[in-house]
DNA sequence: GCAACTGATTGCAAAATGCAATCGGATTGG
DNA sequence: CCAATCCGATTGCATTTTGCAATCAGTTGC
């Protein structure tokens, strides 16, 4: 379950952390969708994953230090699964992983909307993410004047405002 | 073989493209190790990937617009691999996934070196090395002045210089 | 009480992976 | 000329991973 270290190289090691189909969608979800719960995570990706792949992955990130767990106290049952500092420093990744991807293949305008802003926002604007998620997730005080829009919102209504325009003018 | 399209997502599109144990490693290694034949790739990779899986994954890659295949005029049975722009471009995404794991994972220092030097240079260095990319593979001409060390060699260089300070004070 | 919801687990078929052996053609050394 | 070696793959097969649906036991709201 654990990481096979094929070799010390900071690529493959990456690699072999997240270098499959699901690792990287779920800490996506939890990154820029906010989602904590299993069910959330389940039923709120688009791609629909499995619930026994889910749980598979979230015990290997547990175990590899990019998530934890915790009971959340409004009810016995539900767990709520926290982004540790190890994944919110995936937020650069995740940029240029979408950067890429918004360049080079079929992406659809109100999933990269998202890529974009965080792209032309560039690294300051990923270190105010960063600091967001710490915020959220870790429980540090948050850098950032109060009154700025959090990343989060300005992802959201950027969102809102590619749909809300197909849905005037619709192409298709 | 192709794109599964599970959503138009740019970060989902960007795992269906490399998001298996070894097209992320066969692309390093034309990037970074400058191999361009079948068996380089086959021996030459620190992973040791099979030869069954790196025909896959060549023929995959070249399928997606990664790479292209031309005869070697040297040898009639050689081919010869090249990266095209698309693949050029990962190039700050393999910087920021070297970054990363150096920080989080267990590394060696030989093959961190690298990422570091990377790391270091930042985007600056990045398009440096993306033009010299392009005019060993594309056939772009070169904009960087005359007499300016190649990345290729600078990265070259720091690995041997950690090389040649390990063996003289052997640490193990 | 009971239906809906919680985070999972189980069983099973299908696909991907890892590994070793091998292929036919091309080249090289003597 | 001929054997050895190298070239980019391909084949067969066992193991592992994945995808999918059904199910679980405990918790909550009504």
């Amino acid at each position: 379950m654990s990481i096979d270290r094929r070799s010390g190289c900071p690529i493959n090691l990456s690699l072999e952390v997240f270098g499959d189909r699901w690792s990287l969608i779920i800490l996506r979800d939890m990154i820029f969708g906010g989602r904590r719960h299993f069910r959330e995570l389940l039923n709120g990706s688009l791609e629909g994953i499995a619930s026994n792949i889910l749980a598979d992955r979230l015990k290997r990130l547990m175990e590899l230090g990019l998530l934890t767990k915790a009971d959340d106290p409004s009810h016995k049952q539900k767990a709520i699964y926290s982004l540790t500092e190890m994944a919110i420093t995936l937020v650069p990744i995740m940029a240029q992983l979408g950067a890429w991807g918004r360049v080079w293949l079929p992406v659809t305008e109100e999933l990269s909307i998202r890529a974009e802003l965080l792209e032309k926002g560039g690294p300051p604007l990923w270190e105010q993410f960063m600091d967001e998620l710490r915020h959220e997730h870790v429980g540090a005080p948050s850098k950032t004047p109060p009154g700025t829009p959090t990343v989060r919102q300005q992802l959201r209504a950027a969102y809102e405002e590619v749909v809300a325009r197909k849905a005037e003018a619709p192409s298709v």
